[in-house]
DNA sequence: GGCCCGAACTTAACCGCTTTATCAATTCAA
DNA sequence: TTGAATTGATAAAGCGGTTAAGTTCGGGCC
């Protein structure tokens, strides 16, 4: 048989559409008797709800958007964007509704995608990462008025909601811990500088330096790439004078730099301590393990993607979810400096 | 101003809501001026269709369900998963069609979505991945008719569409590569033996047996994590006589694998070789650099998606899509065997 | 001039579900 | 006992498009 509608329970059940509605819905308008009964012949008819037409009745999409500017085969690269995608669905399928990604090449497209997305009625809300320094897209979504959760935060000067995890304290921890390893040339390799988690661990470090006393602290962007990596990795530790620690904003780099060690003679951890701010299967392959900062991505992503139905559910909410701090893992790549 | 209807297009343009819809859909029924006319009314007020409604309209969901029933963490840890992600969808958007992501526990749940997202009429069609031996999933899809994509093949019994790339053409490249370096010990620490593509690889590897006279081919199955590979490697190097080569069905495995041997004093390549038959930013980060079969999956991915664009357009098609065969990649991991 | 035809539009039904207005039958307060 | 409020249900109007079935009209043909 084809596809049935509710028409068809309703004259199956002997009643009508709209008592069929109500009953499917859980809404006052149907004795206790009567839903029953039309909750078992939706059973016995196999019937499910066409998603487009009760999008059009109760204007919800049942879906929420994704939009990512890297290039696509980063996507591939970084463990990060599966374990945001695949905890944010696990989120949203609690309450069915669906995940629609978009990759795109350039944050024109990505803003473009928004705006048609939400024109379009699509989807009910977006979920954005990589919250940028004065972020372009923040006032766009504002002024588009539709649901957005930011994964990553705190953001000064927005109404968006966010959840965010606390990488500042995250990033104290790491060099408190070098610090008391005895390190006090400390070299961080950060990612993107216009990201805003990438400002916030630089300042920790700024700071750090003159609490600790540290000798040398130098924060260098890249790109995230796994040859800036290897290229700064090589080039500070072709100075003279070494660093004895490098601090890496990503895996993917952290990686790459112990490659670079290990061609230079490098010896990890007793000639160079390496810590990752990321933590991955990729950080626990190496030979040494790397110490590194990890977290639930995962948990997080969920989370995150919880509140945003909150927030679908009930515009007129503010969102700032605190998920867990990163915990530092040491592992076989961080010990004390030679001759401490 | 409120999101603009078609209904407000053709008042703004003095003429008929069906009209309007011919104009846009750029089909006949109005003249050439009248169209532009509409189309400029349409762009000045900013109008995009409204998805649900277009659905409910023209029966499509304009959307395809991409369904995992592997852990969901395995998502971030491989990176073949992104690339198939961000692969489908390129393909995908260029015809507005969007990417529906679930996943799942255990092959239970993915047999039901496939069940209710077509019910509900969520999305015009399926990719499916990792096809099987005997596939459940198969004569289940075929009694739900509806245009589905298996990435991966060729498969018999089936009226399914698949788009593959000659895995055991792949297989014998490398083994006859091993075998003219002067291999004759080979193992293979193959994936779960119920994938086809598994099952696929051991064969070519019995066959190359007799073919190349080896004195040893074992195929060992596993479930693809690090920590058993780990352990399949420690066994096999621990042996009286050890293997001179050994193929890995993913870079994971390779690169935990290397991980063993280097931390059993093995050296690799001299006294070991090996090669991965999945390539990633993985295999080239490690120290020596794996030696691998490389293949664009995203690319792979994306002709998928296009076929299974045109599946959908003509449900009466059958598509058997042939896609480039691996390639050998030879980095530092492989070498003449000691001694040879 | 009458007839037929295709092009260019309009009308209105329809897709499947939600929701509002309406109504009949009860129940309840006075 | 009567009028008002409540309950359980129905009919019908959307939601924003698509599309089948008309309607008009100008022009070619005999």
């Amino acid at each position: 048989m084809a596809r049935p509608t509710i028409a068809d329970i309703a004259e199956r059940a002997g009643v009508s559409k709209g008592a069929v509605s109500f009953a499917l819905n859980g809404r006052p308008g149907v004795s206790e008797e009567t839903r029953r009964r039309i909750l078992a012949v939706a059973d016995e008819m196999n019937w499910r709800p066409h998603r487009a037409a009760r999008s059009l009745g109760n204007s919800r999409a049942g879906a929420v958007g994704l939009i990512l500017s890297r290039p696509a085969r980063t996507l591939g690269l970084e463990p990060f964007f599966g374990q945001v995608v695949s905890g944010l669905q696990a989120g949203l399928a609690e309450d069915g509704t669906a995940l629609q990604l978009l990759v795109v090449e350039d944050p024109e497209a990505e803003m473009a995608a928004y705006r048609n997305w939400t024109a379009e009625k699509r989807v009910d809300g977006f979920v954005l990462l990589d919250p940028l320094i004065d972020d372009p897209r923040f006032p766009a979504l504002e002024a588009l008025d539709v649901p957005v959760m930011v994964l990553g935060g705190p953001l000064p000067d927005t109404s968006l909601s966010y959840s965010w995890a606390d990488d500042s304290e995250a990033m104290h921890e790491a060099v408190d811990y070098l610090a008391a390893l005895g390190h006090r040339h400390v070299v961080h390799v950060a990612g993107m500088p216009q990201f805003l988690h990438t400002k916030r661990r630089m300042d920790v470090l700024t700071e750090a330096k003159a609490r600790h006393e540290l000798a040398e602290v130098v924060s260098i962007p890249t790109d995230y790439s796994d040859s800036e990596g290897a290229v700064i990795t090589r080039r500070v530790l072709s100075r003279r004078e070494r660093p004895t620690a490098i601090v890496y904003d990503s895996d993917v780099m952290a990686v790459a730099g112990l490659g670079v060690a290990l061609e230079m003679g490098v010896r990890v951890p007793q000639d160079l301590s390496i810590l990752s701010f990321d933590d991955s299967l990729l950080a626990r392959l190496t030979h040494p393990a790397l110490t590194a900062l990890t977290r639930d991505t995962q948990g997080w992503a969920t989370e995150a993607a919880r509140e945003l139905l909150r927030l679908i559910a009930d515009p007129s909410l503010t969102v700032r979810h605190p998920s867990s701090t990163p915990v530092l893992v040491p592992r076989e790549s961080t010990a004390p400096p030679a001759g401490h």
